[in-house]
RNA sequence: GCGGGUGUAGCUUAGUGGUAAAGCCCUGGCCUUCCAAGCCAGUCAUGUGGGUUCGAUUCCCAUCACCCGCUCCA
């Protein structure tokens, strides 16, 4: 099954043959597979393969080890404005119901949409606004999704065409003064559609849900719904509390949490990059308003030479600022790392993560109910009743500075990267080809994987050159010296070159190979994956110097 | 969800209303002293479900998946 066949004008551009060709290669050495294949798969879900599972693994424990167990809480790194510490979390991927309402995930993930039978667009019911308009005892809805200083302009043009009058007949329109959102019209045959040339051609708004629905409990009826997570962060949010009792943290400090995350996405695509069910690798960072800025752009930064540090060059990769007018007010910074897909067009890029400033309105939302995104300051969200749409917990989650006395709500960073669309992006990177002689010296292409060591499926793979002579035995030895250590790979069948070449595939950094010259002088060749180049160490080293190269 | 395209072995491709072909890969063996060599043998496929037909991989319908363009993208 063509698992990615890039066609018209796109099967001409390199970079969509390279993703081709590597989508191609993730399924034949095992980096990926389709979800449930011998049933024919299913839209939005990816499973790893052998290669695949390690790969990104090591991607994650690498974060966690870089951004957790590995953090020094009592130097200042680079770029900080003082300690921190780190600590972590592994909350449950379904929580109470309530943690969506008041995060804002409930109504964001439940659109309403309307498609449009003669424009087959689709629109989320309440972004189309528009106004009345009568003409010749005709009364009409008239929308746009223009922006608000064309919306005028549009309206009037798109009215004038629907009654087939000139421009200079626009007086003759008798227009409703209010603005109103298509949910406050009744009757959708009225409606001319933004992009429509006739009216009563939108269908009726019918439900969008992103998030995965379930029930709890055997007997759960619809008030039993639950939800699993469409992110790790509000775990962390409503743990915060917890962990500042249990753990004498003080501010500033950050949670990681890694795990699965679901979104009922309307349209799953581009190989792992959007898909269905997927991992996040999030951080809430906890600090005082007065420090935010400089910790936003702390981790903004150092988020972003992670992933220069494991090998993604300069060159695809982004750090792209919002601009203030992208921003929710409350946000005061937020930041993308995006990446150059193969499968994108040239000149876009696919965010790996995203760093936010978000203020205090994830604690405030879930003491005091869920706040109003487009108030400032920020209040807690009404209904038509004049009580808070969404009710928080009611705990207080503020802080108490000992030494100062001082009580406050911490602001939060959020560095929130996705897991699988940095191994993604690991993948991209690393698959390369290039020229290597064969036995005969004709240069034959070589497929190989570049990935940085520490991320590599395979550290090293033992091999005797042949079968014979005792190698088999001595390369075993070595094999089993370092495995508790690496991650290695025996392998003594076919020719060397041939060994070499998958090893390549795999994107394995080294190989060690046993040959008559150990049998003489105890010494074997590691053969280096990128350079071809191999040197020769004694056999009592290699644990000693693939640990080095590795570090 | 809409429109268009594509589904034959792990990969790349043939082909047919009547036994589905090849190369590469893979597995085993022989041979091999450093980069996909050679020889022998072997495994493996018409996405799924219907319909038409004596017979469907081929024709028709539906469905699923992937790709492209819309749409969506917290």
């Amino acid at each position: 099954m063509a698992l990615f066949d890039a066609s018209r004008f796109y099967r001409e551009s390199e970079s969509a043959m390279e993703m081709e060709k590597l989508v191609s290669l993730c399924k034949r050495r095992g980096f990926l597979f389709q979800s449930s294949e011998i049933y024919g798969g299913l839209q939005g879900f990816w499973d790893y393969g052998p290669l695949g599972v390690e790969l990104k693994r090591n991607v994650k424990d690498a974060w966690w080890r870089d951004m957790v167990t590995g953090h020094d809480d009592l130097m200042t790194p680079p770029g900080a404005p003082e300690p921190y510490e780190m600590t972590g979390l592994d909350c449950t991927i379904i929580m109470h119901p309530q943690v969506w309402k008041c995060s804002g995930h409930y109504d964001l993930f439940h659109d309403y949409m309307v498609d449009c039978r003669e424009s087959k667009r689709r629109y989320r019911f309440d972004q189309v606004r528009g106004r009345w308009c009568e003409y010749n005892g005709r009364r009409v809805f008239v929308t746009t999704m223009a922006e608000a200083d064309t919306m005028e302009e549009d309206l009037q043009r798109r009215a004038l065409k629907l009654f087939k009058l000139r421009g200079k007949d626009a007086d003759k329109l008798d227009w409703d003064a209010e603005i109103l959102d298509l949910p406050q019209v009744d009757k959708l045959s009225d409606v001319l559609g933004p992009d429509a040339r006739e009216t009563g051609t939108l269908t009726e708004p019918r439900e969008f849900n992103l998030m995965f629905k379930t029930i709890v409990g055997a007997l759960g009826g619809d008030e039993d719904a639950a939800f699993l997570r469409p992110e790790t962060a509000q775990g962390i949010f409503v743990n915060f509390k917890n962990v500042v009792d249990s753990t004498r943290v003080k501010i500033p400090f950050g949670i990681a949490q890694v795990g699965k995350s679901f979104r009922n996405e309307i349209t799953p695509r581009n190989f792992t990059f959007r898909s269905r069910e997927f991992e996040q690798m999030e951080i809430e960072f906890f600090c005082h308003p007065n420090s935010s800025q400089d910790w936003y752009r702390y981790w903004r930064d150092r988020r972003m030479k992670w992933y220069t540090d494991l090998g993604l060059s300069g060159e695809r990769l982004i750090l792209r600022e919002h601009d203030p007018d992208e921003l929710s007010h409350y946000s005061t910074g937020t930041a993308d790392i995006e990446y150059a897909f193969p499968f994108l067009p040239p000149g876009e890029f696919g965010e790996l993560e995203g760093i936010a400033h978000r203020g205090d309105f994830d604690l405030r939302s879930h003491m005091e109910g869920k706040l109003d995104e487009k108030s400032n300051p920020l209040v807690v969200q009404v209904g038509a009743d004049g009580k808070p749409k969404w009710r928080g917990s009611g705990k207080d989650l503020t802080y108490l500075n000992q030494e100062t006395k001082e009580r406050f709500t911490p602001h939060v960073i959020e560095p929130s990267a996705g897991a699988d669309r940095a191994t993604l992006a690991f993948l991209c990177e690393a698959y390369s080809e290039d020229e290597a002689p064969d036995d005969k010296g004709n240069m034959q292409t070589r497929v190989v994987m570049k990935f940085h060591p520490r991320i590599a499926p395979i550290k090293a793979a033992v091999f005797p050159l042949v079968k014979k002579d005792g190698m088999p035995e001595i390369a075993q030895q070595i094999y089993r010296d370092l495995k508790p250590s690496f991650n290695v790979f025996y392998d003594e069948k076919g020719a060397v070159g041939r060994r070499y070449r998958r090893q390549d595939e795999a994107g394995t950094p080294y190989c060690i190979t046993v040959d008559s010259e150990t049998l003489a002088e105890q010494t074997v060749t590691i053969r280096d994956r990128d350079s071809l180049e191999q040197t020769r160490v004694k056999v009592d080293d290699v644990a000693d110097e693939i640990r080095r190269r590795l570090s």
